[in-house]
DNA sequence: TTCCGTGCAAACAATTTGCAATAGA
DNA sequence: TCTATTGCAAATTGTTTGCACGGAA
């Protein structure tokens, strides 16, 4: 269950100072155990599933405290709610304005955009924290004349 | 005072079945004499320079309609509230993460990006709607080492 | 023993909504 | 006239905060 992030990150806790308690380490495993893309609702849920009494506030303490130590990052994702990932899982997220699918893909896609930003203005991105909006392939097969189609209901 | 955009974007309402009121010529009217970036918050203000009895509520359903109609649209520029600008307006941005400075790129920039996440998975991105996040020259410079420097207060 | 971390409830910011009154076409 | 639009106030959603208590170190 102790996988070796869930030991890492309480270690980068431990260093930084402060202290390791149920809640933290609860936060961490449900964490480790769920895919990314959690919204700090989602991941209360599966805290609670093994430790129902922790507060909501707690966790989002708790997740504030992760970002600060780059235990974990929150990205958004379209609009609604922040997402939380562990810091080890890099990747970004293409987000389709009309159907909401999400599409993940690898740091290495930025590279070209990359080089040339820190070419032309010396920007540095970073490897996490922004999606990008558009057109999944179906969708955008099926409104070529409409860039901005179902625009509304998804910003 | 009535430019071309905002005539623009009064027959655009009027195409599309819209009534013309006061408020939504206000509205636009405030969009074209302001710059882009402006929160609702903000062009609510400038709204309520010439017209101070309008509606926070209307200000917010009327950009709902604007982005419908193609007439604006907002961004996510790093946290907080969305910003809005004229839909003619079509640029992108870079946050930096340690000072907050936003730095306006041209469409242009995207385009490998562009080319290799349309080859590689079909997925049109629109030229809006996002900002990417990271370090500017100056700040990038001054922590060279720390991808993540300053990433609690800008998230 | 000392503070750091937590629970609780209340505050918060940004936005959305229901409904009756109003005003464009 | 007729119904889209508005004002107002209240509801929502996601997140943060103050303060007293409790538990790691």
């Amino acid at each position: 269950m102790a996988t070796e992030r869930v030991e890492e990150a309480i270690e980068a806790i431990r260093l930084s100072g402060g202290r390791i308690t149920v809640d933290r380490r609860a936060v961490i495993e449900a964490l480790d155990r769920s895919d990314d893309h959690l919204t700090a609702e989602q991941l209360a849920d599966a805290v609670w599933a093994q430790h129902p009494d922790i507060n909501l506030a707690t966790i989002y303490r708790t997740l504030e405290l992760f970002e600060r130590l780059d235990i974990a990052f929150h990205v958004h994702i379209g609009h609604g709610p922040s997402r939380w990932h562990l810091a080890d899982d890099v990747h970004h997220h293409l987000v389709c304005e009309v159907c909401d699918k999400v599409i993940e893909i690898p740091d290495s896609t930025f590279d070209p955009l990359r080089v040339r930003l820190e070419t032309d203005t010396g920007f540095v991105i970073d490897p996490h924290h922004f999606s990008l909006s558009g057109r999944c392939a179906e969708c955008a097969a099926a409104t070529p004349d409409a860039p901005n189609a179902g625009e509304a209901s998804q910003g």
